[in-house]
RNA sequence: GCCCUGAUGGCGGAAUUGGUAGACGCGCUGGACUCAAAAUCCAGUGUCCUUAAAACGACGUGCCGGUUCGAUCCCGGCUUGGGGCACCA
């Protein structure tokens, strides 16, 4: 082996680290863990581009690193193959998601396997298999099982609640009542506590995909799995109650050392606001009714011209007078029609109706009508609003409409454009409030709601509970089944409960699982509905840890050794779903005492994305001629994606674009100094777009080393950036030069010669920057920095094995394969993936010259370099002629300069 | 509208977070080796002025201003790319 051959290389210590189980972890207490996760991937059709392994190469360079510092690395990897993309791709290629899901499982682990990643495969899950969802099953019976306890703020087994309702009562339901249920009653008043229930809600229906789905899959009123329409509709659904946990979750996140933009992101979802709840009294033809409203702004109740109920709120009913039953149930109907994109299309617009009913200011004594509008939301507060148009800029456009007065409260302000929104000035027309300042006046009004019995503070969330059932095939059965219309539990000895094989699983409009023959457990029907996707992710970190255990989740001592995720690495693109909701699983198996630890990911890194670079060819536009880029200014041209495959360096390879389609089989060509040069844009990397780069090409023709090094290389691992092939010579160049440096054509080089100084201080250099870069995530940084030692070692002609092997395991996170090789040939027989990380020394790097700190009269102002060698007389002759940077400090002249050797330079200046 | 982020040569990106801006790689130019090419190696490469060439000098981190002896970095105001949230009272 002559020269770098990487084919021969990185197969042949693949086939080596399978078959000797190299990456094969248990618990082992002499070590210390580290858990690195990888947030495993959805197999879909298209498989692997050279965009998912970023975040994989990432997590697998640290995992080889910790192992070199001597820790017991778990690190796993599987499939996310249950939901609805799986299932919409069997539909659409015709065949049963079993089948594809274990295609395409087949399809990533063949890919994955080429790019030599420390995998431990013994661990391996996928979120469809029985013996995997199994627990799934098990965690939600947990929830069914189980309600949240506001006073204890954890959840505990409803038994307990049971207990209370049955000895002292509880929420209003004494223990006669409880007592006199029947099982039917017993099992409603239930539901409303479970963690796990099953509720009455407006959900996001999807005609589309023909399920209901979370808030998570919906963006700007459309589903985020093929783009179908999504409307609101009640209905009963599964759900999970995350909402409890809402305070938690948020409480929790100053804990964990994520980005700062994903915890932003997950507080807005979560939505914390802190303000009132007021009671109104109400009049509906003559009948009093009190009427609970949610507001930030208890400082404005003496503005409120209006109030305001959702068109879903169950007061409209109760609020609408017989006068107006007519323009209400039009108006109702109105809204009906209108899908969720429609509604936030049509933000601008105001609609409403007013009920015929009217509030009374519970401060004021003033009468003020209510209306109907669906600006107001039925999921958030109350669903009824007090509206002071005068301060929310909702409520102005609102007044404007319907002729409303408008009443300002804070000194000065003009609200005769629009509202005053901002929380500052001094209070008017407010009675007791006249005069504070805003936000006193908040915590006053407060003050006195509270005292005088008209409300009380609050804290409301936005994040909502989770709907868990979906109207689809592919995904777990629910482990419940209806005993004389009671939702009751499948025993636990019982599951997993196995998915029924079926043929045809299209949506009809029926449930799919409701037309299997037999979906009964003891002759009851079971629940027909499946879970969402997110069910299997949220907790496949915990059965990582013990992938075998058929007798718990997480064995209680496994748990207790792993404890949690180290370093998870993912996109952000899960910020509000994924990690919402293994954060909420995860803190509810914590309440219960099934795991040790009550977050699950410790760190969290998002990489970016990688995007497609597409090339262009420009057409003259009624012609088969193509210009080159840089003439195309002088003619009409359209601009045409070609495969970026017959692309080098933005150069067409004009033959073979002849041939690429038998349009073009005759082309001319316009060419630039004999070349013909093509255009490009980022964009999204797709098949459409003809830039699709799939990393086994580049395995082929580079290598999976270069290809780590790459993409590793190409910039900050959180950046988005385009993929660009055009650098990747560079990194194989170094590959290249890394091998040269242990042998030339014939033999190898290495001899057991003693270092020099100046070798041992490049390679202590290294050691150093490594270990800054990669506890930092600064990957590409310490490819340049190898790439300079390698150049300098190469110049020195250095063969000598106290350097070279060091080099060996320093590189061997980054491009193991040939690490690997290298450390074999030099005399090994383990593998480098436990070699010890070589030990930094300081003074083998130290630099040749000393940093001085500058002092002027005492006070450090700036550092200047001089050589180590320097004495004090040279250094103050060096600094003299800085006199005109000291001038500043106010004196012109330099008195004395003390300079003490190797530390410090103090200038006096008078 | 609100909240995060970013903006540095022809390109991807460095810069010990207030101290020599442009490391490293790509590309480009010239040279060596070769019959030739590939591969490999060497040198040069921010802009402008001066010059045979350089040195020296000036200007340079999206724009305008500020703080500082000194600003890619800190402050204020804009422009602009990317991402998230969005009738949440």
């Amino acid at each position: 082996m002559a020269d770098y051959d990487f084919k021969a290389i990185e197969t042949k210590w693949q086939k080596y680290w399978a078959e000797n189980g190299t990456f094969r972890v248990r618990e082992d207490d002499s070590k210390p863990k580290f858990y690195v996760l990888d947030m495993f991937p959805y197999p879909s059709g298209a498989g692997l581009h050279v965009g998912h392994p970023l975040g994989y190469i990432a997590s697998d360079i640290f995992s080889r690193y910790k192992r070199l510092k001597g820790f017991n690395v778990l690190h796993p990897m599987g499939y996310d193959a249950f939901g609805l993309p799986a299932e919409q791709y069997a539909i659409k290629t015709g065949q049963h998601p079993e089948k594809t899901t274990s295609d395409n499982i087949a399809r990533y682990r063949r890919q994955l396997d080429r790019i030599g990643f420390s995998y431990d495969w013994s661990r391996e899950v996928r979120t469809c298999d029985p013996g995997f969802y199994k627990w799934t099953q098990w965690a939600f019976l947990k929830m069914f099982d189980s309600w949240y306890d506001p006073d204890a703020d954890k959840a505990r087994p409803i038994s307990e609640l049971v207990a209370r309702f049955e000895s002292t009562g509880y929420n209003g339901i004494a223990p006669d009542v409880w007592k006199n249920a029947s099982d039917k009653e017993k099992s409603d008043i239930l539901m409303n506590y479970r963690i796990a229930y099953q509720g009455e809600t407006s959900v996001n229906w999807c005609e589309g995909l023909g399920t209901v789905l979370a808030n998570d899959e919906v963006k700007d009123g459309l589903s985020v799995r093929d783009g179908f329409p999504v409307e609101q509709k009640k209905m009963k659904q599964w759900q999970l109650r995350v909402s409890a946990y809402a305070g938690r979750l948020l409480d929790s996140l100053d804990r964990l050392a994520w980005t700062d933009s994903l915890k932003e992101m997950q507080r807005n979802w979560i939505g914390k606001s802190e303000g009132t709840e007021m009671v109104f009294n109400t009049i509906c033809e003559g009948r009093e009714m009190p009427v609970t409203i949610f507001t930030t702004r208890a400082d404005t109740v003496f503005g409120v011209t209006f109030m305001v109920l959702a068109p879903e709120s169950d007061l409209v009913p109760l609020l609408t007078s017989s006068e107006q039953k007519e323009e209400v149930e039009k108006y109702l109907k109105y809204v009906k029609t209108k899908t969720e994109r429609e509604r936030i299309m049509e933000t601008r617009t105001v609609t409403g109706v007013f009920t015929g009913s009217y509030g009374i200011n519970p401060l004021t004594g003033k009468k003020v009508p209510i209306w109907i509008s669906e600006y107001v939301l039925s999921g958030y507060g109350t669903g009824a609003i007090m509206a002071v148009p005068a301060h929310d800029s909702r409520d102005y456009a609102f007044a404007r409409k319907f002729n409303l007065p408008i009443i300002p409260l804070i000194e000065g302000c003009d609200v005769s454009e629009e509202s005053f929104d901002a929380k500052e000035g001094k209070m008017c027309n407010s009675g007791f409030l006249d005069g504070m300042d805003v936000k006193d006046a908040i915590e006053a009004a407060k003050d006195y709601v509270e005292a005088h019995g008209l409300g009380r503070r609050k804290t409301n969330y936005r994040l909502r509970d989770a709907i868990f059932s979906r109207q689809r095939y592919w995904g777990e059965p629910f482990p419940i089944y209806y005993k004389d219309g009671v939702a009751t539990a499948v025993p636990e000895e019982d599951l997993p409960l196995v998915l029924p094989p079926m043929d045809s699983f299209k949506p009809t409009g029926e449930v799919p699982l409701a037309r299997v023959k037999d979906w009964t457990y003891k002759g009851y029907p079971l629940e027909t509905s499946t879970m969402p996707g997110f069910a299997g992710s949220s907790a496949y970190y915990l059965r990582y840890m013990d992938p075998h255990d058929s007798d718990a989740l997480v064995d209680r001592k496994v748990n207790e050794y792993w404890r949690d995720v180290d370093l998870y690495i993912g996109g952000t693109e899960h910020a509000t779903g994924h990690l919402i909701y293994s954060r909420f699983w995860n803190k509810f198996l914590y309440d219960l005492g099934y795991v040790c630890e009550d977050e699950p990911f410790r760190k969290l890194v998002n990489q970016g994305m990688i995007q497609g670079r597409s090339n262009f060819v420009y057409r003259i536009v009624g012609t088969n001629t193509f210009v080159s880029y840089g003439l195309k200014k002088d003619y009409d041209t359209t601009e045409i994606h070609v495969d970026i495959n017959l692309v080098t360096n933005d150069k067409l390879d004009i033959e073979g674009f002849k041939a690429w389609s038998a349009e073009y089989a005759d082309a001319d060509f316009v060419l630039e100094n004999g070349e013909y040069i093509c255009g490009w844009a980022v964009e999204k990397m797709s098949k459409s777009m003809y830039n699709v780069v799939n990393p086994d090409d580049i395995c082929d023709t580079y290598g999976a080393d270069t290809l780590r090094l790459y993409e590793m290389f190409l910039g900050p691992l959180e950046q988005s950036k385009p993929w660009d092939t055009n650098g990747i010579d560079g990194v194989n160049r170094f590959l290249k030069k890394f091998w040269r440096l242990f042998r030339d054509r014939e033999n190898w080089l290495v001899t057991d010669e003693e270092p020099t100084k100046a070798e041992l201080k490049e390679l202590h250099k290294l050691i150093k920057k490594e270990q800054e870069d990669i506890e930092a995530f600064s990957f590409n940084t310490t490819i340049s920095a190898f790439m300079i030692a390698v150049n300098e070692l190469t110049a020195m002609k250095c063969g000598k094995r106290a350097v070279l092997e060091p080099l060996v395991v320093l590189l061997s996170p980054f491009a193991p394969h040939i690490a690997e090789e290298l450390w074999h040939q030099l005399g090994h027989d383990d593998t480098v993936t436990f070699a010890r990380f070589p030990e930094f020394v300081p003074a083998y790097a130290a630099e040749d010259t000393v940093t001085y700190p500058v002092q002027f009269n005492g006070k450090m102002r700036f550092t200047v370099d001089m050589p180590r060698s320097a004495s004090p007389s040279e250094v103050e002759a060096a600094i003299r002629p800085m006199e005109q940077t000291a001038r500043y400090v106010g004196e012109q002249k330099i008195v004395k300069v003390i300079v003490v050797p190797g530390r410090i330079i103090n200038i006096v200046v008078k």
